[in-house]
DNA sequence: TTTTTATTTGACCATCTGATCAGATTAGTA
DNA sequence: TACTAATCTGATCAGATGGTCAAATAAAAA
C-alpha cells in the first residue's frame, strides 16, 4: 500500500467532508465529531492531521480558492465582448453547479466579514477583478459596448451568477422545481448573457 | 412608569441585539451571554422573555419579514414599466441600506436551507413573487419591454441588490470604500435601473 | 533485525453554553 | 393594606465540544 499517497489521500477526504460540514453549518455551527463520523475517522485521527478547528477551515478555503483561481485565470481576454462575457458567464455558472457547497461557504465567510480572507481578497481577487474592469473600459472607449459603470457591471454577472448557489433553496421554490439541472442551468447562462448583451447593445450573432 | 410598554420596549431592545448577534455570528454561533450583556440584562432575564435560543430566533425572523412585507406591499403594480422599476429597486436597496444585518441574517437562512422560513416561503414571498412575474408578463405581451424571463428577472434584481448588503465586506475592498454611503446607494440604484431599462428597450425619459 | 519515525485511537479533560429554578422584588388589583 | 400575578436574577446544572495525551500500531530507515 502506498504511504505518503495514503495519508493525502485520507487528508483530502478528510477536507471534503469538512467543506460540506461548513458549508452547511457554518463555522461555528460545524462539528468536528460529525465530520470524522461521516469520513469513518476517530476525532482524534482528525485533529491530529489538522491541528485544530480554524485551521481545518482555513485549509478548506485554501482548496476552494485556488481552484477557482485556476478556472477563472483561464479565462482570455482577447476575445470580442459577446464571447467574453459568453465564457465569463458560462465559467461562473458551470463553478457554482459543479460545486454548490464551496459557493456557499465562500458567501457565509464574506458575510461575517471575510475574517480569514482579508488577504486574498486584497491580494487574489482585487488583481482579476481589475483586469476585468480594464478591459470592459476599454470596451466602451472603443465603443463595442454602451458606457456603463464597469465595477457595478462585474458586480451584477457575480451577484446574479452566485445567486443560484447561495439562495438554492429560495429559487428552487419559487420556480417549482427539485434541483439545479442541467437544463436550469442552460437557460440561466443564456438568460444573463441575453440580458447583459441586449443592455450593453451587443448584437446577438443568431440575430444577424 | 408605563408597565406593559415598559416590558414591550425590554422585548423590543432584546430583539435588536439578537438581530446584531445572529446577523454576524449565525444562528449557532450567537451567544445568549452575548445577547443578554449586550443589552446589559442577565442572561435568565433573557430567557425569561424568550423561551429559548430558537424561539428568540424565530422571533427575530418574524420581525424582520413582516417589516419587509410592509415595505413592499406598498408597491404600487399599475405604474408604467419605468416607474415600477424604478421604484422597485429604490425600495430594495433602501432596505438593505436601512438594515443591512437583517439582509445578512436573512442570506444566512437561506444559504443553510431556510429550516426556519419554508412556510414563509411558499405563503409570503411566492404570493408576491407570482404576482410580479404577470405583471411583467402581461407587460411583455403588451410589447411594453422586451419578452424574456420574468421569473429570472426578478431573481436578478433581487440578487443584484441584496449583493450590496451580504457581501459588503468584499464590494467596499473592491471598490475602495469604507462604507455603504447614501452616494454609493443612489448610484447603484442608478446604475441598475438603467441597466434594466436599456435591456428591456425602455426608453429613458431623461434621454426624451 | 533493530531503531526510529509517523500514524492511529480510546480515554480523558477544561471549558463553554443553553437552560432551569427557587427565591426576591416589583407591579397591579381588590 | 392585603393579596395575587408578573418580572427579575444569582446560582447551578447537564450536556456538548474542542482539544490533549499516552499508549499502541504501522511504516521507514539503519
Amino acid at each position: 500500500m502506498g504511504t505518503l499517497s495514503d495519508t493525502q489521500a485520507l487528508q483530502d477526504r478528510l477536507l471534503t467532508v469538512a467543506k460540506e460540514e461548513f458549508a452547511k453549518q457554518g463555522l461555528k455551527g460545524a462539528r468536528l465529531q460529525k465530520i470524522a463520523d461521516e469520513a469513518q475517522v476517530p476525532k482524534a485521527t482528525l485533529l491530529y492531521h489538522f491541528k485544530s478547528k480554524t485551521v481545518l477551515y482555513q485549509r478548506v478555503l485554501e482548496t476552494i480558492l485556488s481552484a477557482w483561481d485556476e478556472g477563472f485565470e483561464e479565462l482570455t481576454n482577447d476575445a470580442e465582448p459577446e464571447i467574453f462575457f459568453r465564457r465569463l458567464i458560462d465559467t461562473k455558472i458551470a463553478s457554482v453547479r459543479a460545486d454548490p457547497l464551496a459557493s456557499k461557504l465562500f458567501a457565509q465567510e464574506i458575510i461575517q466579514g471575510a475574517p480569514h480572507l482579508d488577504t486574498h481578497l486584497s491580494q487574489q481577487v482585487k488583481p482579476w477583478f481589475r483586469q476585468q474592469v480594464s478591459i470592459l473600459e476599454q470596451w466602451m472607449d472603443e465603443g463595442k459596448i454602451r458606457r456603463t459603470d464597469p465595477t457595478r457591471l462585474i458586480f451584477l454577472i457575480w451577484a446574479a451568477t452566485q445567486h443560484y448557489a447561495d439562495f438554492q433553496a429560495q429559487v428552487l421554490t419559487l420556480m417549482n422545481r427539485q434541483e439545479f439541472d442541467a437544463e436550469l442551468a442552460t437557460d440561466t447562462s443564456t438568460f444573463l448573457h441575453e440580458f447583459i448583451c441586449n443592455s450593453l447593445g451587443i448584437m446577438d450573432p443568431k440575430h444577424r
